[in-house]
DNA sequence: CCCACTATTGACAGTTTGCCAATAGCCGAT
DNA sequence: ATCGGCTATTGGCAAACTGTCAATAGTGGG
């Protein structure tokens, strides 16, 4: 056995270094295909440490998903005093240059695993997705009453398999992507 | 132990008694969080039948989910004639019946647990959407060259996003549902 | 410099999956 | 009707995995 004199870090950094390494397996394998051995060999502890900070398997990758189906969407352009169109198009441009740059995660995590109506991780997807109908909501400088969100949610799941086909499968370009999620985005709060 | 004595059916009649089982048994919870004995029990076999007749646990669940993610999308009304618009907005309408009716799974399952990319359940529901694409066209009588199905895929997403909101949240209407999915189609096609 | 606190480890128990040899229903042949 | 072979079905075994907990060892404060 290697004994490699056991380094003590605080509850925060080591919390950060695990959620870094089961990251990135999770990126690459299944949930059920990486085992906890396998998260502690990466992070370089035991696995014991993963019960300690995180309590089971299942939280751990709750936690790594709750990092990763949000786009970091924090500095909006400054928008005042433009038509809704234009303000759309350009929000939803901002969201693609963050989906290009960040959002692997968000665009691949478009939904739950099975149609379980009440799966952890859905629920995940769900808030993030709420989040981001907000964002456009509040980009536009429209009310968050009149029902708006529920028909500005879905437009969420559109725009992220829309980014699909253009980063992944590459067969649709940026500007269709644009297009055609702008123009649902216009539908969806009853603008032309 | 109650020894039911062994009774011996045709393979395809187990497979589908499996089968059934174990769809009820994924409905209602995680993939991880369902054991192999539980599914045996539900559907009365032996742990070991599962093996002999799926090879891995995964295998079962894929085939469950095979045959979940996908509409019944048979026949297709007569639409000879019509405008497109037209078209668009009947065959979406024989779609959201088939939603409400049989596809609980084909709501619900609009992704990969995780942003794995090569996930088999993404696989499933990738093909799935191409599918429904193909519907779209033919029912549009629009030719499936044209790059049209990757402009049309993501709308599969938009649609059952829309139609969680409808089914499950009853935060829109059947209508409002109509409306939006029909739009997206038609903006998909170049069609005002 | 030593002690108390707590981050970290290793081992143990229960559960689960995959595998395989043994068993027993059922159908056709005699 | 009865027997024999085919194969659907079973039960048990071994490896792997998760969750729990007592023991260990860094580290900062007195």
């Amino acid at each position: 056995m290697d004994h490699t004199p056991r380094t003590r870090l605080s509850p925060d950094a080591r919390r950060q270094q695990i959620l870094h390494a089961a990251s990135k397996l999770y990126s690459e394998r299944r949930y059920d295909d990486v085992s906890l051995e396998e998260l502690a060999a990466a992070a370089g502890v035991a696995r014991g440490l993963l019960h300690h900070y995180f309590g089971s398997k299942r939280e751990l990758f709750l936690a790594v998903m709750t990092a990763s189906v949000r786009l970091p969407l924090e500095q909006l352009p400054d928008l005042d005093g433009r038509p809704i169109p234009e303000r759309a198009k350009l929000t939803m441009s901002w969201i693609l240059e963050g989906a290009q740059s960040y959002g692997q995660g968000w665009v691949n995590a478009s939904g739950a695993e099975q149609w379980n109506p009440d799966n952890d991780v859905q629920a995940l997807v769900d808030a993030a997705d709420d989040r981001a109908a907000r964002f456009m909501l509040d980009a536009l400088g429209l009310p968050d009453d009149a029902g708006l969100r529920p028909r500005l949610r879905p437009v969420a799941a559109f725009t992220k398999a829309l980014c699909r086909e253009w980063l992944q499968r590459k067969t649709l370009t940026r500007d269709e992507v644009l297009e055609l999620s702008t123009a649902a985005v216009l539908r969806a709060v009853r603008v032309s």
